[in-house]
DNA sequence: GGGACGGTTCGGCCGCTGCCGAACCGTCCC
DNA sequence: GGGACGGTTCGGCAGCGGCCGAACCGTCCC
């Protein structure tokens, strides 16, 4: 308590410094490979490079650069290399951004069976996304767990409690607690957040659904089904692919 | 739900275009502006122009670079212009992301009659910042409302109830409830996130502070001085300017 | 009105960086 | 071993962007 430290109070100018990161994500190459590992997704370099339209040998000069910056991680597997999000901060540091540039560019893949099967359902880094996603979202939302902007309401702590979600740990979590996704389209949101990996752990722990090997897919199981139907409202039917 | 729509089922690679964003923080000039402004402030642009090293002329540029990135927005007041950040989305937003970025250049400005003042007590952006803020958080942490990360607890959520705090709207919000706010020294951290907010709005409204006109400076009322040691533990004179 | 002042706009310079193709390295597989 | 393949490194080019000084505009005040 000494006042030598009086001394220092010049103003509380510190801070940090966003250049790194700000020129990280300066890029349209690098927005888009981000764009794509925002999921939690681990992806090969070349399939960034064909995704961000540019020549491996300029993505990778992107992928050292985004590692440098702290945002991807590199795994080796075999000859190739994956690349996904270095943590859980930079996916909510991306989302948190995500909210100040609405303009959302739309690229369109071709369909593919795997691609099929991702729409079901899946994991979005740490929540569940997919038509799983949104239908259960729509069905919170529809009783009244989840109000305006997605936030938990009272009944959605209670009911949330009575499925086996821990909502008192997702709510003292420094996460915030909920959030809508913007993964999807441009018009349905799910649930993310604090609370939507909570209730993603409780979808796996109760093997309502199963990881499938190596990928972020989801398959949801009989006992899913169930649960869904008797447990969340979901209607039998809704993760069909005609329901997309 | 019509099977039209699974046509565009692609990949869900929508995401958002974060180029806009980054470009404005990839310049060391706009984060030293940023920096300065995410306490809320208002500020000249003369004074963020002579923060930033960089001449007046360059300035300009940079502030209109960082208001059409909807990042400051601009008032004219008299025939200065005053630059803040856009709305708290934006500050939440930097907050997230200097997780990101840990490096803290320090740069120190000297000493004056208000920047003590300041140093006191006064609004960061939109909970209690200064010597006020730090000591509170303190206060609050040594009571075991905070654990662990600033996280509220139990005792905590009752105790701020009974101080008259509206934890339950601030448990609720879609913003973070708690966040460790980095605006003062690198050492020392205060309660930011909407628990913050929802702090400073209770003194704000009890008349335990005041706000100074047209600055974020806050004097402590005689009110605000009983009400800190009885019902907030925080011991008569830890403010003082000798505690810093 | 006139001068001081804060801020923006304009023109020009320089360095950085994103892009590519070519070459190189390591892994896998025949 | 040899070839295919994924990825990185290197050299070089082109464009963008940050910086400044000078000129211009609007406000304030004498």
């Amino acid at each position: 308590m000494g006042g030598r430290a009086a001394r220092r109070t010049g103003k509380d100018v510190s801070g940090k410094d966003f250049t790194a990161v700000g020129r990280a994500l300066a890029a349209p190459a690098r927005s888009t490979m981000l764009n794509l590992l925002v999921d939690g997704s681990s992806r090969p370099a070349s399939e960034l490079a064909h995704a961000a339209g540019v020549r491996p040998s300029t993505a990778s000069e992107h992928l050292t650069a985004l590692a440098d910056a702290g945002l991807v991680a590199v795994a080796r597997r075999g000859r190739q290399r994956f690349y996904r999000l270095a943590d859980v901060g930079v996916a909510d540091a991306l989302e948190t951004l995500g909210r100040l540039c609405p303009p959302a560019p739309v690229v369109t893949l071709r369909q593919s069976a795997e691609a099929a099967r991702l729409a079901r359902a899946r994991l979005c880094y740490d929540h569940l996304a997919g038509r799983l996603g949104v239908a259960l979202t729509e069905a919170m939302a529809a009783r009244g767990w989840l109000g305006d902007a997605l936030v938990l309401t009272d009944a959605g702590q209670a009911g949330l409690s009575g499925a086996g979600v821990d909502v008192d740990a997702a709510r003292s979590s420094r996460r915030p607690t909920t959030r809508a996704c913007p993964d999807w389209t441009e018009r349905r949101e799910h649930l993310a957040g604090a609370l939507g990996a909570a209730v993603a752990t409780r979808f796996l722990g109760a093997g309502w659904v199963a990881r499938r090997s190596g990928t972020r897919g989801l398959v949801v199981t009989d006992g899913g089904q169930a649960a869904l139907a008797d447990l969340w409202g979901v209607a039998a039917g809704t993760l069909d692919d005609a329901a997309a």
